[in-house]
DNA sequence: GACCAGGCACATC
DNA sequence: GATGTGCATGGT
């Protein structure tokens, strides 16, 4: 069995299923994906419930709403002017090219559609991997820091691999199952959280048995 | 008060 | 192509 495979069982074992992505619907899953680039998810939370009593989960409702209104509105999220900037490309997006609903940009292939987000400015690999995931729920392996650092110090890959290398060697070991990928994401940001940050702690990691010969690999991640 | 969080784009070399 | 920097709030 890979060790990914393996980690992904020791993980569910451990923690059990995550729930991913939580959300009341696919744009807001979207929205969230946005609003956690380089963020916690508890200020983003506060963010979607300001959009929430706003009413403004809507692709129509942000696409009224004025950048500085919006920017006030997900403020507790943190890069707000940014993030507001890129809430609005991503609307813009499915009006012109989505006939402003999600369901229509999800019927594009997996493929054809990754490279579309990819365009637009705000929309990087794992934003993009993100949604595709989580509200397309398309098969890819979404890479974030955790799944960087677990694979580096466990010596999975090599410490210069970017982030195709990293999403391959998952995507490439792992049963194409997408319910597997999303589990597997959320499971790896669980145990990142409380074991695999800057700082590792690894006693009492549910992948303590994983880890290499000697211990952890350099830790420049 | 420093450090960190479920990235990304852009400038500069 | 690689490396550095700005973006910003809220928790520890």
């Amino acid at each position: 069995m890979s060790q990914p495979q393996k980690a992904f069982e020791q993980l569910y074992e451990a923690y059990g299923p995550q729930h991913w992505w939580p959300g009341d619907s696919a744009f807001e899953i979207i929205i969230g994906a946005v609003l956690t680039q380089n963020t916690s998810w508890k200020n983003v939370e506060r963010a979607i419930e300001n959009l929430r009593a706003s009413d403004a989960l809507s692709v129509t409702a942000i696409d009224e709403l004025s950048t500085e209104e919006l920017s006030e509105l997900i403020r507790p999220a943190g890069y707000f002017r940014l993030k507001a900037k890129r809430l609005k490309n991503l609307v813009t997006f499915l009006v012109e090219e989505c006939e402003s609903s999600v369901d229509r940009m999800f019927q594009s292939s997996l493929d054809d559609l990754r490279e579309r987000l990819l365009l637009i400015n705000g929309i990087g690999p794992e934003t993009a991997d993100s949604i595709l995931l989580y509200a397309g729920h398309f098969l890819t392996f979404v890479v974030d820091a955790y799944t960087a650092r677990l694979v580096k110090r466990h010596g999975w890959i090599d410490f210069e691999a970017g982030y195709y290398e990293i999403k391959s060697l998952f995507e490439d070991q792992l049963e194409s199952d997408v319910q597997l990928f999303n589990e597997f994401h959320a499971l790896i940001v669980r145990v990142g959280k409380e074991h695999c940050r800057k700082t590792p702690i690894c006693e009492a990691c549910p992948l303590e048995s994983l880890l290499p010969e000697g211990g952890l690999m350099r830790l420049e991640v």
